[in-house]
DNA sequence: CCTGCACGGTTGAAGCATCAAGTGTAGGGT
DNA sequence: ACCCTACACTTGATGCTTCAACCGTGCAGG
């Protein structure tokens, strides 16, 4: 039988859970209202801008954003019809399909950072403050590790070739 | 033109970030398993189970978990079917619907908060650790307060009657 | 070889969330 | 009395997510 939860825990609790439902909704608020994006589809064209070549095999990708590769194909169908994103096979290795942000992405990207960047700052980063920013820091590393015990912070398993 | 965010801020937020999507999709998975429901919805039987009379007009009950009233009608619905939750309409105010916690849904609540508050500790209580309790009570309220300026911790506007 | 099996990926159906539009009640003005 | 707006919902369509089943490729053992 666990321990009940202390009334300072559950106030922590409490607020913690409202954060949960109130921040993602606020940051979707504004990316589909400025650029018509979700917080995920967003999520995988910065991740394939930062990647050198701008490409990245489906499979890497959503380990980076922490999905499954079903909704990762999904998502990729929607923004490949969008024009922002290509499918291409990987040479040399049959059952790999390279994701490529194409130059209309990039443009998209380029075009969305800023704001998104701006509403991070203002509802978090800022609201923090930067004292408390290690502490933040702290906290959401430790429950990561006991969310996703493999480390999402693991050494990258060397993509060969592609 | 915004600040951009510092090497410190951006590993901050990632972290933050991908904690957004792994702790909610923990917690629903462990609810999923073994009783069946979402987290919306246990949080909907769970805050109607705290309630004297284990009964709330449903924009009230909306508010009280941060959704939207169309939102919560369909999941009321839902509920309603499983036989956890009835709708009656309040003498006096013919345009407030009452949403009732049936015996059966008071009896699924006590069957289904234990293995929950169990998984919440582990996952986020006893990771953070006692001594960081405060520092998360305090980060989320702050955030809080950007993200939901009205406040969620409003004093409650008196239901009349019903 | 070639059989079996795991891996990488796609697809379709079902469930849940969100949005826009609709219903009916209450209350205020004239 | 009458309208008109605001409120408290409900409903249906649309879109995204999840789940289960599927296809093709590579690889290891017999």
């Amino acid at each position: 039988m666990a321990a009940w939860l202390t009334a300072e825990e559950q106030r922590a609790w409490r607020r913690t859970a409202a954060v949960f439902t109130l921040l993602p909704a606020a940051l979707d608020a504004q990316l589909q209202r400025d650029a018509g994006l979700t917080q995920f589809s967003y999520l995988v064209l910065a991740m394939l801008s930062e990647e050198p070549g701008r490409t990245m095999p489906m499979s890497e990708l959503a380990s980076m954003v922490s999905s499954s590769l079903s909704r990762l194909s999904h998502v990729v169908s929607r923004l490949e019809k969008q024009g922002w994103v290509s499918r291409e096979p990987c040479e040399g290795n049959g059952r790999v399909t390279m994701a490529r942000l194409t130059d209309a992405g990039w443009e998209k990207v380029v075009a969305t950072a800023p704001g998104h960047a701006e509403e991070v700052r203002r509802l978090v980063i800022d609201a923090v403050g930067p004292e408390r920013i290690a502490d933040l820091d702290a906290i959401t590393g430790a429950i990561l590790r006991r969310v996703d015990p493999g480390g999402k912070m693991r050494a990258n398993p060397m993509s060969q070739g592609c």
